[in-house]
DNA sequence: TTGAAAGCGTTACCAG
DNA sequence: CTGGTAACGCTTTCAA
């Protein structure tokens, strides 16, 4: 690998003067021609790791999900990503897949990386962990999707509870009294919220809340898939249910078409992500949509507010999902 | 953030000295709880830059991808990732989502943000314009999935003309005369030797080829999707088709399904990747099964024999695809 | 076992 | 506009 002073020897010039035509500084058009003839005979490439240590950044940032292939993270990622390149900065992710030894490993390791900042959506975290982990880190966070209790940090969230409410109402209000919903694992964050918004629905209209109608388990399609069968097994089969994750919707569909099953005649679906998809069906499936593209850009912007020197209190934004057969 | 020198200032020790116990030297006892409580008490971390420009790596390598969310991607992925760690190197994912100028860009940016190596997986380069980019990169590059025409280096792929004979031929043994195919763009290097088993298939069986018959799109569910009304639409429709993409197998099946076509009655699919997913459907739809674990178990080892100094011939690795319903 | 010193490749400063 | 020099934070060497 040839280094900036093999370039200033065979330009004839100082390595200063070749840094400085690199980052774009003036110099006499005949060295121009010098220095770029050199830096191409030579393959020159600046060494990250020196103009990191000199720089102090690197203009790459990291985004650490726990799944993400799932389409509503691949949908923030490619929002952010977009923009954050538009201020020239790079994104690296990675993933942990649910694995709490893997959630730590990947968090310790994003942030010895040499990344500028984070981007951050726990899983199984706890405040103390992330707090002994993060502590003088030195590079800004924003957590995304999720929230760790008792972390005060910026933070991109929807309103999961509120939503949920809304759609477990609209299935009520079709004159659906057993409604069954399906969530990921109990100790997520968001499965939680959207518990809470399914027990308000309930609550509020006057319905016992029936323990066999709630199944709880890995956010895919494998969960979707098998409640199907479960919930039908039940002496009293719910007429709807909600599922609260697009792997776990798409799961339960095919089920459900596989053994007959007609929605929403037999069994009424409200599903949740990946309105393109849902929309596309006959008859277009009611999803809670969630505001992807917001997110990814909120989350950037935060970001990009912190890596520009934005040193005020941490803004945490709790953004609307909306219910996509609502106009 | 505290430097090695603030450590060895508190701990009482020489900087020479943290290094060493930092990487694992021996020092002696009392310094060891000095150095261990001054690095506690600081909250140190070393400079990923400073030992980056000394040591000359970082072990961290890169993946580039079209398309993270695709689950053949994913399992490649999360294989590599579990492995490359064993190996105490981390994963950094970038995805460009089929867009050229991002290809390129993301693979520039891969090539000069320190990683150690790259696992690559082309979409839209010319040996050209690959060559020029990774002239003395200095670090090894292996290609997954697909290959540059006329670029020689280490490649893991998989026979994909090979397995669509077998498969498009076990359709013709189920008596079908009338086989459509979707497929990927027509740029793209799995999707050309995709359609070159297709043709073959027909055309040792006799079967002339029809263009009708022939839908090319993106990689995703609404190409799957939007081709299964394009193919009810014809004179004489296509008893079978053989979607060969994840997506576009779940985008027709879905529509068909709310077209109320039985599967395989009414038409029947044959589909590729996600072995899991459509082994649950009733019945199980037959699908092309690619060896994703193994592709990531091999682009790993390939990478890490580079990495650990191997300077021999590049290896081109093709690996067989299996039939899902097939033992 | 320890520590002083050199040096990795780059950029920033400042004098010329 | 140019170039010598110092400095970024770390690891390595080598003498003590």
């Amino acid at each position: 690998m040839a280094t900036i002073k093999d370039v200033a020897l065979l330009a004839g010039v100082a390595p200063s003067t070749i840094s400085k035509y690199i980052n774009g500084g003036k110099v006499r058009q005949e060295n121009e021609e010098a220095i770029r003839k050199a830096i191409a005979d030579l393959d020159y490439r600046a060494d990250p790791f020196a103009r990191g240590l000199k720089m102090g950044r690197n203009r790459s940032v990291g985004i650490l999900l726990p799944d993400m292939t799932a389409p509503f993270y691949g949908n923030v990622v490619t929002t952010m990503s977009r923009l954050m390149r538009e201020k020239d900065y790079h994104c690296l992710i990675s993933s942990y897949g649910a694995n709490h030894g893997l959630e730590r490993d990947n968090l310790k390791f994003m942030l010895t990386c040499g990344i500028d900042g984070l981007v951050y959506a726990p899983e199984d975290l706890s405040a103390e962990e992330f707090k002994e982990l993060t502590a003088n880190c030195g590079i800004p966070i924003v957590l995304i999707d999720r929230i760790i209790q008792g972390v005060d940090i910026d933070a991109v969230l929807v309103d999961n509870a509120d939503v949920v409410y809304k759609a477990v109402n609209q299935l009520l209000a079709k004159g659906h009294q057993r409604i069954a919903i399906i969530t990921g694992p109990k100790s997520v964050y968001t499965a939680k919220e959207r518990m809470v918004g399914y027990l308000r629905a309930l609550s509020d209209a006057g319905i016992l809340y029936d323990d066999a109608l709630v199944i709880s388990g890995d956010n895919d399609f494998a969960t979707g898939y098998r409640s199907c069968d479960a919930l039908r097994r039940l002496k009293n089969p719910p007429t709807a249910v909600f599922t609260t994750n697009y792997d776990i919707t798409m799961g339960y569909i095919t089920a459900a078409r596989e053994r007959g099953l007609h929605i929403p005649e037999d069994v009424d679906i409200f599903g949740f992500d990946s309105v393109e998809t849902c929309s596309m069906m006959q008859p277009p499936l009611p999803v809670v949509q969630q505001p992807d593209t917001l997110i990814g850009k909120t989350a950037a912007q935060y970001l990009l507010d912190r890596l520009e020197g934005y040193a005020g209190d941490p803004r945490v934004t709790r953004l609307a999902c909306k219910l996509s057969l609502e106009k």
